[in-house]
DNA sequence: CACTATACCTCGCCTGTCAATATATTATGC
DNA sequence: GCATAATATATTGACAGGCGAGGTATAGTG
């Protein structure tokens, strides 16, 4: 059985990213969205998650702010900056190849047969 | 730029033991058919490539034996097991499966727009 | 005789993931 | 009234896989 952690591993900053790229968007929706996306079988950790989002920050790919909701609890809103914009396409591009790459490297044409 | 590292793990059990479902082989060729299958764009460095070939073997997905070669340096042929196999056909399936949902993750369908 | 290719192997560091834990707000059911 | 669940953010420390750096050995080529 693949490893569900390292399935996204590589992947999460790219992930993240995405969703960013669609507009400005919080932790837990974020969260909510990759397991409505993928039925339950892939998620992103909350300690991922915040870590992750901590490193894009550090790297100016995201900016952050707290929402101005005066109901329920705060959220702190991420925000695409160009560079984060640029990578993300970027790496979406290189997914499409690299996916490629492995479909390749996994399934592979029978050798000799 | 996605980090090469990380875009094959979790992958590299499954392309080693791809590799070996196709015939017995050893570490040396298997990392010269990685290069070779991708541009030399991707590649299992020697070190991750001895450690997961021990790793399999202890999980008795692969068994070794030494090549009777006469010239040239000693090989160590690896065999797939009966478990090996049946992983390697799991581990397929599921490529397939997870390979669909990160490229949803990652291109998705823009949202209002 | 130096260099390259073939071939194997191990140690220790690095980094991303996550379980566990903590905190705060609001809605719902009993 | 009170427990529980859902919404929301955050940190710590452990773990595991990947790999740089280093080492060994054989054989062919200029």
């Amino acid at each position: 059985m693949l490893n569900s952690s390292d399935i996204l591993r590589g992947y999460t900053d790219t992930i993240i990213l995405s969703q960013l790229a669609r507009g400005d968007s919080y932790g837990y929706i974020i969260s909510k969205n990759v397991q409505e996306i993928t039925g339950g079988e892939l998620s992103l950790k909350e300690a991922t998650l915040y870590t992750t989002f901590r490193r894009l920050e550090a790297a100016s790919l995201i900016e952050s702010y707290w929402g101005s909701e005066e109901v329920g609890a705060r959220r702190r809103y991420y925000h695409l900056t160009d560079a984060g914009r640029r990578l993300y396409e970027e790496n979406k591009a290189e997914w499409t190849r690299y996916r490629a790459m492995i479909t390749e490297l996994i399934e592979g044409e029978e050798r000799s047969k």
